[in-house]
Parts: C-alpha cells; sequence; structure tokens
RNA sequence: CGCGGGGUAGAGCAGCCUGGUAGCUCGUUGGGCUCAUAACCCGAAGGUCGUUGGUUCAAAUCCGGCCCCCGCAA
C-alpha cells in the first residue's frame, strides 16, 4: 500500500483527506499552512483538515515553509510514496515535486486547463458556467499546469450557489481521488497534456468585486449572489448599512419601472429589485450586525422599504 | 485584550434614553366572505422580556456580574 503524505488545509481538502481515511489508505502524514488567528476575538483557530487529522491521531506538521532544510527531513523521515495536495495554499518547490517515487497529485476543482489557480468553483459559478468539474493531475513548476489524470464533470443548475457546488465538488474529488490512487498503483491511467491554449486563469476573489451593481444585468447580479454565497458574500448598500445578499432568484416576469437598483415589489416571496435588464427577487439577506435571514423576515420587521435604492456603495 | 451589533410569543422587530397596561408585521389556529384562494374581514392561542444580584413603592426599561448568539476585520 503506498505511503501517502497529504497536505491541504480547508474543508475542500479535508473531504478528500477524510475519504482516504476511511478508505482504509496509508496516510503516514499530513501537512497543512501554521495555524493563524481568527474570528471574533481573534483566537487561534485549526484549520478543518489539521481538526479532522488530529481527531483521527495523524501526525500533523505545518511549517512555515517549504523551503527550508526542515522539510527535507521531514520528507526523508516520512519516505512517503506520493504526496496529495489538496488546497494547501502554498507552491511546492521542486525538491519536494520530485521527492515521492509516484509524485505529487493534485486535485482541482475545475475541469482544467480551465480556471486554473485560486477560485475556480467560485468563478465557475460567478460566470454562470452550466457545467464545470474536478481534474486531479501530476503537480509540476506551474499553477495547475501539469499533466491531466483523471476528470469528472459537474453540473452547475441555475441557482446552484458556490457552497452547494463546493460541497459536491468536495464529495466528486474525494471519490476521483481514490479512483486516481487506485489507477495510478495499477499504471491504468495515462497522464495527458493540458492544451495551454484553452488555459484560463481563476483570479483570487477580491472584497472590491463582492459589491453588487445593479446597473448590471439581472443574470449577472444573480450569479455573482450565488457565486460569491456563503463566503465572502455579495453585498450592497441599504440605508448606510451593509446588506449581504445570499441568496435570490431571477425574475420571469416583465420588471416594473424603476432605477436601477430600487426596491420595486415586497412579497412574501422576498425583495424585489430592479435590475438594468429585469429584476432580482431576494429570497435571503444578512444585514448588518445580523445572522442569515429570509427576505420576507426583513419586510415583515419593517426594516425595508418599497422604493428604497440598494447601492454598491454607501 | 482587534472593532462592533444583539438576546422581548414560532420568525423578524418596536418599546429602553425620559421606570408605571406586553406592542407591530408575519406565522399558527377557529370562524366568516368567495366559484375559489397563499387574497380580504372578524376572533383566539402563544412571553417567567437571556441569567443573576442591586437601586426603587414599582424594572423589559436604571446599575453591576455572568452566559449565549451574530456581523466586520484578519
Amino acid at each position: 500500500m503506498l505511503k501517502i503524505l497529504f497536505m491541504g488545509t480547508p474543508d475542500f481538502a479535508e473531504a478528500c483527506l477524510k475519504a482516504l481515511v476511511e478508505n482504509g489508505q496509508n496516510v503516514v502524514g499530513v501537512i497543512s499552512q501554521p495555524d493563524k488567528q481568527k474570528g471574533r476575538g481573534m483566537k487561534v483557530q485549526y484549520c478543518d483538515v489539521k481538526r479532522y487529522a488530529l481527531e483521527k491521531e495523524l501526525p500533523v506538521y505545518q511549517p512555515e515553509t517549504l523551503k527550508d532544510e526542515a522539510i527535507k527531513g521531514l520528507l526523508e523521515e516520512l519516505n512517503p510514496d506520493i504526496i496529495v495536495v489538496v488546497a494547501y495554499g502554498k507552491i511546492l518547490p521542486e525538491y519536494v515535486l520530485r521527492f515521492p517515487k509516484y509524485g505529487c497529485i493534485n486535485v482541482h476543482g475545475s475541469l482544467l486547463p480551465e480556471y486554473r489557480g485560486a477560485s475556480p468553483i467560485q468563478r465557475a459559478v460567478i460566470d454562470g458556467k452550466k457545467v464545470t468539474g474536478v481534474t486531479t493531475m501530476y503537480m509540476d513548476k506551474g499553477l495547475d499546469t501539469g499533466d491531466m489524470l483523471l476528470t469528472r464533470e459537474y453540473e452547475i443548475g441555475e441557482n446552484t450557489n458556490t457552497g452547494e457546488a463546493f460541497d459536491d465538488l468536495a464529495k466528486i474529488g474525494a471519490e476521483l481521488l481514490l479512483e486516481t490512487l487506485d489507477g495510478l498503483e495499477k499504471g491504468t491511467i495515462t497522464p495527458v497534456k493540458q492544451d495551454d491554449s484553452k488555459a484560463t486563469y481563476a483570479e483570487k476573489i477580491f472584497k472590491e468585486e463582492c459589491a453588487v451593481s445593479f446597473d448590471d444585468n439581472a443574470w449577472i447580479v444573480h450569479n455573482k449572489i450565488r457565486g460569491l454565497y456563503p463566503f465572502p458574500g455579495a453585498f450592497c448598500y441599504h440605508d448606510r448599512k451593509m446588506l449581504k445578499l445570499c441568496e435570490s432568484s431571477l425574475y420571469k416576469d416583465e420588471a416594473k419601472d424603476g432605477k436601477n437598483g430600487e426596491v420595486i415589489a415586497l412579497s412574501k416571496d422576498g425583495i424585489l429589485v430592479k435590475c438594468r435588464d429585469g429584476a432580482v427577487l431576494l429570497t435571503k439577506v444578512k444585514p448588518e450586525g445580523k445572522g442569515v435571514m429570509n427576505a420576507v423576515d426583513l419586510i415583515n420587521g419593517r426594516k425595508i422599504a418599497l422604493g428604497d435604492m440598494l447601492s454598491p456603495e454607501i
């Protein structure tokens, strides 16, 4: 059985690690990013991978850097046959890439060569893609440029949000990882080079682009809302306060007159907001300082009125 | 000690500053109207106001301790 060194940090990676463990694979060690102070009160929180690894009593390592001599010692000590990397968050130096006999493989949340980079799933949803998927590949020096091993497609529904896609793709990724390991061991997988001419990049999500402008088309607004949910969340300003937009649906009927960003209807279904070419029905929102609530609750609490304006700036 | 908001009926809120009847929108439930309805009309149920001490004739309201929840920022 292959000795596996697992490298990963967030929940997406945890799903893969979990699959390895539950499948009875020989995970000899887990590497994740150093603990960071975060959250309310700036307390130290363990990342998902570390938490799970500790629970399963796997040795966890959190080197600040992979470049120094320490990592060499660690690799030699663990002597992994293969390194599985999922959303680790750091570039691996060549020494590490070359170390294991079976190489380093990566699980990536897109159909490569599309959406190489940091936020493939979010970008796919924001772009309104109907299909994305998961790819396993050998890692090389570039960013998600290595030879592909296995892929599996995933259909994104009209109202699917990033959180749902994440969960589904994490599950698919975990399955695909097991298949990939099995295939590599048996030698049944033929790596395929990526067609670099078709490559696209999924830029990291920046705060500035999370502001929703209703001067955009309804479809764009809707995609942004679901693409940024649950993290970091699309937002706009209402009554000088931030209002996060958590869930929406496209308004099929002809939109009434009104300015872009104006609340043109309130109903038990939600808050209807005029966009450039139609309207978006906000169904779940998160007011500043509050949790997620149904849009109808905001209406019942009389926190929003017909004719109110929503804008990307305060 | 990162900054801030909050805990009042099943939900979302008002009331607190300026102590004195538990309020609003919705939901639930019973009835009415209607060809019909998630629409409209009438009625009902449902709260030890987070907890605990204090001040007071009297505390949701003022003061102190404690518990819990959330947003931002990272």
